[in-house]
DNA sequence: AATAATTGTGTTATATTATAACATACTACT
DNA sequence: AGTAGTATGTTATAATATAACACAATTATT
């Protein structure tokens, strides 16, 4: 199982694992050889900083914070397609809203873990989910090609009384 | 496991099976003490007859063609919550659409499987799903509560060469 | 280096989905 | 019939997303 829960979860170094993060993604834009604009960026670490999945438009406010050159819906609604196309952003369809995938190279399907107090989101990886939802596609005959899942509840740090150990 | 997949896929008697389940939707209503209106039940039933979620604006169209009472996005949401809260109704959020429960008493939570090419929805509830599903949200200390799954693939209509048997 | 081709962004307008707020009507009970 | 509760009507608008076309930047080609 891969997770970022911990990481979510508890305090850590965001600064460093944001830079290491985005030198990933310089990488995969070269590897793909796609450009990785100042936009694009801009986007993709506001996302990363963020636990709680952005909207587009909460995406333009805060860029107008940082560029003080506004920018356009557009521009943010082809920036995240373009970032979701390379496995570094997901769009959380429940929210409409999206957020930063903290392992875009691997292939897992993704399941999202939703806190409904904190809106704070985690994500999780389980080969073990792909295979049964696999098994059970095929006994409709259906043809999987893709997946979302989306867990609701709440969050070690919302959940009263269980959190220490 | 449960689904709806057979019926979805193969022709059948529709009209019995929507009279058999307007019927059912009459029962809950009645235990759980709620009305089900005119409206209500128009949208209901326009639910269940599609096989492919609509969109609020599109069972406002529908109901238009029926009653010719228009009628407005606000009486078609309120219907649409009401019928998700007695569990008749499901929203599928990546497709801002809403689709007919077929087995609504069920406490499963359902898989949607989504026909990318002609927006089919089939449904399906599933024990082991479940399990694994709170095993892993146990591991990351994840309380959860409920739960979103949409499978997006081809249907066996849609997907070429694999129907017949 | 100049030009063409490609890719990315700006700009304006508008489509689509969803809800807020308040008024009116209907239903069930006494 | 009167009243409380529930449901719907009505108007306006919020929130999310995209179409269409112009312009700019980057890359490739000669």
């Amino acid at each position: 199982m891969l997770t970022n829960a911990r990481l979510v979860y508890q305090p850590h170094d965001q600064v460093r694992s944001i830079n290491a993060a985005l030198d990933r993604a310089h990488e995969i834009c070269e590897t793909a050889n796609v450009r990785l604009t100042a936009t694009r960026e801009a986007i993709l670490r506001l996302l990363w900083q963020s636990h709680q999945p952005l909207g587009a438009y909460q995406l333009q406010q805060q860029l107008a914070k940082i560029t003080d050159k506004p920018v356009a819906p557009p521009t943010i609604y082809r920036a995240i397609e373009f970032l979701i196309d390379l496995g570094l952003v997901h769009r959380i369809p429940s929210l409409n809203a999206f957020i930063g995938c903290p392992f875009p190279s691997s292939e897992h399907s993704n399941i999202f873990l939703i806190c409904e107090s904190c809106k704070t989101v985690a994500e999780i990886a389980d080969n073990r989910v792909n295979t049964l939802l696999e098994t059970l596609s095929d006994k409709a005959d259906f043809k999987l090609k893709s997946q979302s899942i989306e867990l609701f509840g709440l969050c070690p740090n919302c959940e009263p009384g269980v959190k220490d150990e």
